[in-house]
DNA sequence: CTGTTAGCGCCTTCAT
DNA sequence: ATGAAGGCGCTAACAG
């Protein structure tokens, strides 16, 4: 920069002011400026406004990759993101937390503060309130996606598990079945636990008995799914309709009813839940919650800016966004099907 | 820092040797300045460091958010980069190569540079050698992945694409196949164009006939080789075999079998590609081609960290990996079936 | 509209 | 084993 200076007989000043579109600079400097910088093959050099600004421009995405990176989920939510940083200077940067996790996070976190990361964006499934708190002590903004922590200060963006899953199970009940199942995610994850109880509460609030052995574990995994429904769909009395917490195991539900016969909705119907890529495409097409992750990322980087920015007296944002029952196939009044053959 | 000098009564220099582990540095100065540091609350600043160094200590990922980002193909090859990069102070930043590639991913390309990234990783599927020119300009290390660029100065590590084609086409022929079908992907992907060389050339030299109707176009999606296929197996001279090129359209032949009533391995053997995470879990197990990209990630990074430190005498890498065949459930033997049967 | 001064936090180099 | 000086590339703050 100094040689452009030099070069247009300039100051840095000067050169600098026009190189960033900052400030007055007359026309005539800033054409310059121009050609000389061309001329020299100049690139603007980051790593020194980052020192004098003290800020990074970089906005760190904390994941576990292990098990979120590769899903459908993670990229609506990086695409959500990008979305939302468009036309700004910011990128986003990675850091492990499965990794880094241990002592709740705080490797990770210490990393994030030695970088100088500028906003933190913390996707589940480690929302639990020891690794977040470490999060928030950095004095950076920080929210957190697809979770509810309970300190009043930490800023999130989420979906309405609990009324998803009860729209849901509701839906299963106006279509006249009683006979319901329900395929649980994992215990440790709040979303999990919140979606089970929706459906218990559902069912208790419509005088519906839940039967413990149609609920199953599935772990958010299909196979899990698939093996338990197994055993599920076998036993004499089953259930005429299952809720299972994610399509994933809906798609463990579906392959399990194929393998004994029986047909969906024909004979079981089925509800999802995230609305997962395909999940259009199912046979039946899957009845499910849509899970707005694209709007967690997009709303996530707007809210990070804006904080980093001031431009929103740091406000903290809370929000739980509605959850969608998207109603596709897999799922039929009941009975309607024997009424028809008759 | 300088804080941390004055309470110790030692200089910055001192303090700085002590703190990074660098030079001689006495055990006493050592414990002074760990104790001070510590009390005065100081965290190390990267940015400092990353001045004085020109050197940012970040590997840039490029690829397409949309469609990639949230793929299995993908995340194994973060989990991947972060696995080449543990250990060290290098972290893994994201740009988006579909919004900003318009004119050969120039302005993608300036953002890296200006950034001060110190090494790129492109995935696919902008493998295409303007593309990678216009980074391979930045003078900076940079690896291909999934791709394989013609320049021969570029380094890439990829699939045998050709190979694991050639041994899916021949697998479906040893089995008595003779009638094969082929589900084509993104005619503009090398990748896809190689899969179906491969598959043509393993027919010619068996001296089987490739029938044009047999051949569809299913350009990666699910949903594109279900419809495809449903007219295809509807035909009465079709196919007793179908060689998807990737995973995602097999399961689409997956579905349009099963919705016209053909049982697979029975009436139709199905080989996929890429071995996509629950390939093992479908109804039948899915016979594919192993795409080893948790490898791809974790090599590239240990290329890159060795050519960033010059203590590979920035050698080229041009690496290949076999393709391997994972034989599962959904091919059988042509006939076999039938001879049971009678 | 333009220039001067000073400094961000660390590290390299050389001297002690 | 430690210290002093200076600079990396940019910009804030103020002066002209």
């Amino acid at each position: 920069m100094e040689d452009i200076a030099r070069l247009t007989q300039l100051s840095k000043m000067t050169v600098s002011r026009a190189l960033t579109n900052s400030g007055y600079v007359s026309q005539e400097a800033r054409d310059k400026v121009q050609a000389a910088a061309s001329q020299l093959n100049y690139e603007f050099n980051f790593i020194g406004r980052q020192l004098t600004r003290n800020k990074t421009g970089l906005l760190g995405v904390i994941t576990s990759f292990e098990g979120f990176v590769g899903t459908y989920y993670f990229g609506r939510i990086i695409e959500g993101l990008q979305q939302g940083l468009a036309g700004t200077d910011y990128h986003l940067t990675l850091y492990d937390s499965s990794s880094e996790s241990f002592n709740d996070g705080q490797k990770c976190a210490k990393l994030c503060h030695q970088r100088r990361v500028d906003g933190l964006a913390v996707i589940a499934p480690h929302t639990d309130d020891d690794f977040i708190k470490t999060f928030s002590d950095l004095q950076v903004p920080i929210i957190v996606i697809g979770g509810s922590p309970i300190h009043k200060t930490i800023s999130y963006i989420d979906v309405d598990n609990f009324g998803g899953a009860y729209a849901a199970t509701e839906h299963l009940i106006h279509l006249g079945h009683k006979k319901i199942g329900f395929i649980a995610g994992l215990a440790n994850l709040s979303d999990a636990r919140q979606r089970q109880e929706a459906f218990e509460k559902a069912m208790a609030d419509h005088k519906l008995p839940v039967k413990p052995s149609w609920i199953i574990e599935g772990k958010y995994q299909t196979r899990l799914a698939f093996h338990g429904c197994l055993d599920l769909l076998s036993q004499d009395d089953r259930p005429t309709a299952i809720f299972a917490s994610n399509d994933l195991m809906a798609l463990g539900v579906m392959d399990a009813a194929r393998t004994l016969g029986l047909k969906i909705p024909e004979d079981l119907s089925l509800v999802g839940f995230d609305d997962i890529r395909g999940a259009d495409m199912t046979t039946p097409p899957l009845t499910t919650v849509h899970q707005p992750s694209y709007q967690f990322g997009k709303t996530s980087a707007q809210y990070l800016l804006k904080t980093i920015t001031g431009a929103d007296g740091n406000g903290v944002l809370r929000e739980k966004l509605p959850a969608e029952l998207v109603i596709r196939a897999s799922t039929m009044t009941l009975g309607m099907h024997q009424k028809a053959k008759r």
